[in-house]
DNA sequence: ATCCTTGCAAAGCATTTGCAGTCAC
DNA sequence: GTGACTGCAAATGCTTTGCAAGGAT
């Protein structure tokens, strides 16, 4: 098939497959576009859900295939949250992520920490070479915080 | 059956089992005694082998029908780290973990992030009701990273 | 033309669950 | 004595794997 789709990412997938002796497809071209367009951190479930809107046929074994073949390129990141499920993103530069113990979602918080916070850190790490960190803040997102707040009892769990 | 070996452990589990009207038993005090003794992060299946020693009849159901107790009564943490796999730490203090990417292991960094860093973070969170956070460095620990300074050529992968 | 990739189905593995016997309270 | 807990084994659910057919280079 041809490309079904023009979109500067596929430039940079074809390069950086090409890269690492790995071929563009279809399928591939698909998964990293749906994890590229998205701002929160689909599980390997929801991305075959919403891959498929554009290609019916495509399985979960080829999604899963897919994101380890982006992973190692370095074009998504695979996080797991504390929940316990695998989930993907494809944003590698600093920023946080929250997740509501109400609900389980998980968002992005935009920002970074301050270089002298982590250089503190670093120092704490001692001999630790510190080349990322991801704060996951805990909490409440909005919408279940504010049910909360209406009942005036919130009960952690 | 008594209690095997007095702890001091034992009354902290107690008390906080009795709080929320679970029992106590040989089975949560030894999961719990192997889980504050240890200062790194490990499974399920290494807390079964460790407390086995004690207790040679445990059962991996058990196991981690304890760790679940232990957490809901906040006296364990579970920590999954990037690897996919989940761990359990006793420590609810609020303190740093650093995950090496050549060797994998996970150590803790003590210390913990300025409180006006985590106020300036709540604040970009926007409605985010936050309860708790946590750190995780990326990067490479003393001995790999002494490996990767030898040869002169860093790759991360 | 080569051999990497896909898709299906089966296998794997960690974790959870159902239930009868046992034990803490 | 009552109801919660344990341990076994089966079940569950997510992820990986084997292999034949198809597709990218």
């Amino acid at each position: 098939m041809s490309i079904l789709r023009s979109n500067p990412n596929d430039l940079v997938l074809r390069r950086a497959l090409g890269e690492r002796g790995h071929r563009f497809t279809e399928q591939r071209a698909a998964v990293f576009r749906h994890v590229s367009d998205t701002t929160d951190h689909p599980t390997a479930d929801e991305i075959l859900l919403s891959v498929r809107d554009d290609m019916p046929g495509i399985s979960m074994a080829t999604v899963y295939k897919s994101l380890e073949t982006l992973v190692s390129c370095g074009l998504a990141k695979k996080v797991n949250h504390a929940d316990g499920s695998a989930r993907y993103c494809c944003r590698s530069d600093p920023h946080h992520h929250a997740r509501c113990l109400s609900c389980g979602a998980v968002s992005d918080v935009p920002g970074r920490l301050d270089d002298a916070q982590v250089a503190r850190v670093r120092a704490e790490a001692d001999g630790f070479r510190v080349v990322g960190y991801e704060l996951e803040l805990t909490g409440y997102c909005p919408e279940c915080a504010s049910q909360m707040e209406d009942r005036a009892s919130p009960s952690i769990r």
